[in-house]
RNA sequence: GGAGAGGUACCCAAGUGGCCAAAGGGAGCAGACUGUAAAUCUGCCGGCUCUACGCCUUCGAUGGUUCGAAUCCAUCCCUCUCCA
């Protein structure tokens, strides 16, 4: 991305507005992010955007790239952006939830998960308009008594508004003291920085709004916030009208990591349902909000079929992570594979299973030693439903037989391996 | 502290001496239809193999009664509801 201020006057303020708030879930205050954007185009002086992220967690997933994505629309009008890594506050752990404290990490992990970090959330980012900060920068100075100065600008009863807190408190449920300076001294990385926005998703709001209003005791312009939704995992469904399913994570197996294989990207992203297409179309999605709303459009009148759009929006994705190469190629196999279910045999893994001297082997017994399936038993159960197809050509004897030689075999849509009997 | 309810396979949930590897639903997998979408229909669904109505492991835990237990008895562990 160029010249900031040439991007700064790509769109105008109710544009960037637009594409700024777009699925958020809170917004406080809207008047006062139009006066910033308003501003910001004047002055042609880009605003400062700042979100937090725990030092803990390695592997993203596109749940986790939702406020990247929101970071990435500012930066594509210019402004600029602070990933912070939350190395000081890591100490205490978030209180937000029930996570148990975890404990604190070493300088040299906290430095190379950075790194990790950096590489894969550039994928999204873009580095020359981002800075990546650690709040021991101005934490660590801060002392006790600068920490003492900051806990009076704050009180108890306030503090108390927090959801989680009050909850506890009313049961009579230990709350410690040092959790109450966690939203503080996340507030005042906002002081600190001096940021125009700060982003998070729901569960983070309260903490954001400690900081709006540490700024206000700072007499600093107050930072605007703005939260965005949990993204729904791929096995979400529309019941009723709405957007219904368990939030995206690794331990339920619908999710899609952003080091995962282009293949395997698109693949995902084309399983969904096409309600749910039109979800991760607003929240994920670089293409202008108006843009989708008139694809929607042409898909409800039968003008397109929901499929294309499905493939333009995995594609989209997909070369996010990969670059656009890798993620026509992916769209190319897709295709071959799956709707002209043209399987290329060069593309599969070569597996060689050994005869052991006899003269042949079942095919159940075959695709188990290929891996394809756990167990023989599996295997045939698998080919008596129609499962299992050697060279392209369904099995359908459960103990048919394989002499030596190369076969394709396919278990299932998604299983496939080449296999040299001998 | 008192009263009660309950812990069954990935989840919910039936079963209260043999016909129980355990009903039903959900999830999952495979097939048909399709757009690897949804909906619908069909099959599989504890595991294994020499596929036999065969073997192994399961009904909170451990012991016991019995030819035989998820089911009866004892002890223990855990969860929930109500009262104080």
């Amino acid at each position: 991305m160029s010249n900031p201020s040439e991007l700064l006057r790509r769109a105008t303020p109710d544009e960037q507005f637009e594409e700024v708030t777009r699925g958020t879930v809170d917004l406080h205050v809207a008047e006062e992010l139009k006066k910033k954007l308003q501003r910001s185009w004047e002055t042609q002086k880009p605003l400062l955007i700042k979100a937090g992220f725990d030092p803990n967690r390695p592997d993203l997933h596109l749940g986790h790239t939702l406020v990247l994505t929101r970071m990435r629309r500012f930066q594509e009008f210019g402004h600029q952006v602070v990933f912070l890594i939350g190395d000081f506050t890591a100490m205490i752990g978030d209180p937000t939830g029930k996570s148990a404290t975890r404990p604190p990490l070493t300088r040299e992990q906290v430095l190379q998960n950075a790194e990790t970090y950096k590489a894969q959330v550039f994928k999204v980012l873009d580095p020359a308009a981002t800075t990546v900060r650690f709040n021991s920068e101005w934490l660590d100075p801060l002392g006790a008594e600068g920490l003492i100065r900051l806990a009076s600008r704050y009180t108890v009863a306030r503090m108390l508004e927090r959801d989680d807190f009050k909850k506890r408190f009313a049961e009579q449920r230990p709350i410690a003291i040092h959790e109450f300076l966690y939203p503080l001294l996340q507030g005042y990385d906002s002081v600190a920085l001096k940021c125009d926005v700060e982003l998070g998703s729901t569960d983070q709001l309260f903490n954001l709004l400690v900081g709006r209003q540490l700024m206000k005791e700072y007499r600093l312009e107050p930072q605007v916030i703005m939260t965005g939704p949990i993204l729904e995992g791929l096995d979400a469904k529309l019941v009723d009208g709405k957007i219904v399913g368990e939030k995206m994570s690794k331990s339920l197996d619908n999710y899609v990591g952003i080091n995962e294989p282009p293949d395997q990207i698109f693949g995902k992203l084309m399983s969904i349902t096409d309600d749910l297409m039109w979800r991760y179309y607003e929240l994920l999605s670089s293409k202008p909000i108006r843009e989708i709303e008139a694809l929607k459009q042409t898909v409800a009148d039968g003008r397109q079929h929901p499929k294309d759009a499905k493939v333009a929006l995995a594609h989209e994705l997909t070369a996010r992570f990969h670059g656009d190469d890798a993620a026509a190629k992916a769209a190319e196999d897709f295709e071959k594979r799956f709707a002209r279910k043209e399987l290329r045999a060069e593309d599969l893994p070569l597996q060689t299973v050994r005869l052991g001297g006899a003269a042949s082997m079942g095919v159940a017994k075959v695709a188990t030693e290929a891996r394809l399936t756990h167990s023989v038993t599996e295997a045939r159960k698998l080919i008596t439903q129609g499962g299992v197809r050697v060279n392209g050509t369904k099995v359908t004897d459960e103990k048919a037989q394989l002499g030596p030689g190369e076969y394709l075999l396919q278990v299932g849509k998604l299983k496939a391996a080449r296999i040299k009997l001998g």
